[in-house]
RNA sequence: GGCGUGGUAGCCAAGUGGUAAGGCCGAGCUCUGCAAAAGCUCUAUCGCGGGUUCGAUUCCCGCCCACGCCUCCA
């Protein structure tokens, strides 16, 4: 059992995590608007939340993880109306990709994947303890919001007091689309009458037809799967305000007691240098990624290899980085099992099972302690990094503790989660041209006799047509320039 | 304007009050018929100016620059 420390938006400091129950850690993260594909930026926050919880769980610690979907909200409804199909087809669809997504990026599923649809009574009745508590009011339209002056700890964790932002000095930029009818441009929506272009989104409440304001579901699904168990809540950094906060007044008013303790950010994706943002459209799925030759497992080290908390620059040369990088990790994996007869998806089983718990590190004690001071993946790379140069090629083979490097190793590499036998160590082969291969036959024939001559000559014959050589013992493989 | 983050080698990026991990790229070397692949080796005094200290990249103050948030947003 290690200590795990990470940051607290809440205390803006470093907090070692102490489940609030047992042994068991309950984590709460704000999941996808499923309205189009995730880009990226999104799984920046997503593969961060994953490293959390392989991390908390290599850690000795019992998680249980629940991840929402939002599949009502603004943007999906207008996408179903663009689309000219129900809302629950639209949504449906990005969900199937969204999983799917998740896989190819060998994420952990959350053990509840909670839907904000699903979950519309729940949200009515917080609402109405609300209603009943003073802490919201209805409108003539039939919406509700919630009163923010009723809630005086608002604005603690994005600190709003600090940056007196108080309900006079919104008026600048009104928003037009969620206009309604609130007593103060600081209360927020928790249920939102029906109007036209809602279509036929709507529920039955005791406040007349409409939907659920976002920053309800959370709160109301929160609360039902984690109750007893109230103790990370993570998000993107822009989710701090007003999100979170919003989320914490309905849910501290609701049931007079704290909601979650530790409050997780990580921080936002930047790509050429530049924001990334839905309405910029200058945004990659990991399908972009893909098309350009590079495996998941490449794009997730890209977007973990560096500090959760800390805006990360994504490129192509990261790309290019990742993939050198993760091709020596390879090798390693490959010797350190070897040496010791271990199998990769056997070892990684075992340890997904919890089943070498024991805090055993040897040589990796540095790079453990690194990611589990607050997720310092780019610290345990190094750490891991530093190991692999001090064993040297194959070393661990004739190391003492053979056995305890490989588990060592492939433990971080299970927090890192980086499905080594993804990892194609050449560049992604496309299907090899007869002609090629005809070729790099003739060459390697030419070579074993000796013929010197002949065979660079067709050498240089392959590479004009855009294919390398990769001498092997007793072969060749042929790659991409 | 308010709040916040960051400026470390060509690029990316950890970290510490006592003279700076690691990755990528590049160069040299080993291996190889020659190459490629792989392996090994090498490459920084930490934005600028003050201060505290025996000593600061690490603490404090000021400045410059970049970026994010301020109710669409992971």
């Amino acid at each position: 059992m290690s200590e795990v420390i990470l940051h607290n938006t809440l205390s803006r400091s470093s907090e070692p995590i102490a489940p609030s129950k047992g042994n068991r850690i309950g984590m709460y993260c704000c999941g996808p608007t499923v309205y189009a594909q995730a880009h990226i930026g999104n799984f920046r926050t997503f593969l961060s939340q994953d490293v959390m919880r392989r991390t908390l769980q290599i850690a000795g610690y019992n998680v249980f993880h629940v991840r929402n979907l939002t599949d009502v909200d603004d943007k999906t409804i207008k996408r179903s109306r663009e689309e000219g199909k129900p809302l629950s087809e639209v949504t449906e669809h990005w969900t199937e990709v969204f999983h799917r997504d998740c896989q190819r990026f060998n994420m952990l599923a959350p053990q509840v994947e909670p839907k904000a649809t699903e979950h519309i009574q729940e949200q009515i009745e917080m609402i109405a303890s609300l209603l009943k508590k003073g802490n919201a009011y209805q409108t003539e339209d039939g919406s509700v919001y919630f009163k923010v002056t009723s809630f005086d700890e608002y604005g603690r964790l994005s600190r709003l007091k600090e940056r007196e932002l108080t309900t006079t000095e919104a008026d600048e930029s009104p928003n037009d689309a969620d206009e309604y009818d609130r007593e103060s441009l600081a209360d927020f929506a928790m249920w939102k009458s029906r109007k036209p272009d809602d279509g036929d989104v709507y529920w039955e409440s005791p406040w007349g037809e409409g939907r659920p304001g976002w920053h309800l579901e959370c709160s109301a699904m929160a609360m039902k799967y984690l109750g007893n168990h109230l103790d990370i809540h993570s998000g993107g950094e822009d989710l701090i305000f007003p999100h979170h906060e919003n989320e914490i007044a309905q849910s501290e008013c609701s049931c007079g007691t704290r909601f979650f303790r530790y409050w997780i950010h990580c921080a936002h994706l930047l790509v050429e240098g530049g924001k990334m943002s839905k309405s910029l459209n200058n945004f990659y799925t990991i399908d972009d990624i893909a098309e350009k030759g590079f495996a998941p497992v490449v794009l997730r080290y890209a977007l973990t290899s560096g500090a959760y908390r800390q805006t990360i620059n994504f490129t192509m040369d990261s790309l290019h980085a990742a993939q050198s990088a993760l091709g020596r990790l390879r090798r390693f994996s490959e010797d350190s099992l070897s040496a010791v007869g271990l199998k990769w998806g056997a070892l990684m089983k075992a340890i997904q099972k919890g089943k070498h718990a024991d805090d055993s590190w040897g040589p990796f004690q540095k790079a453990w302690d690194a990611l589990r001071t607050d997720l310092n993946t780019a610290g345990a790379l190094g750490g891991i990094f530093s190991v692999i140069k001090e064993q040297g090629s194959g070393g661990s083979r004739n190391s003492q503790n053979a056995t305890e490097i490989a588990i060592a190793f492939h433990k971080l590499i299970f927090a890192l989660g980086y499905d080594l036998s993804e990892v194609v160590v050449e560049k992604p082969k496309t299907e090899t041209p007869e002609e090629i291969k005809e070729l790099a036959q003739a060459r390697w024939e030419a070579k074993q006799s000796k013929d010197w001559a002949a065979a660079d000559d067709l050498r240089d014959q392959i590479q004009s047509k855009g294919w390398k050589i990769l001498d092997r013992q007793d072969g060749f493989d042929l790659e991409t320039l």
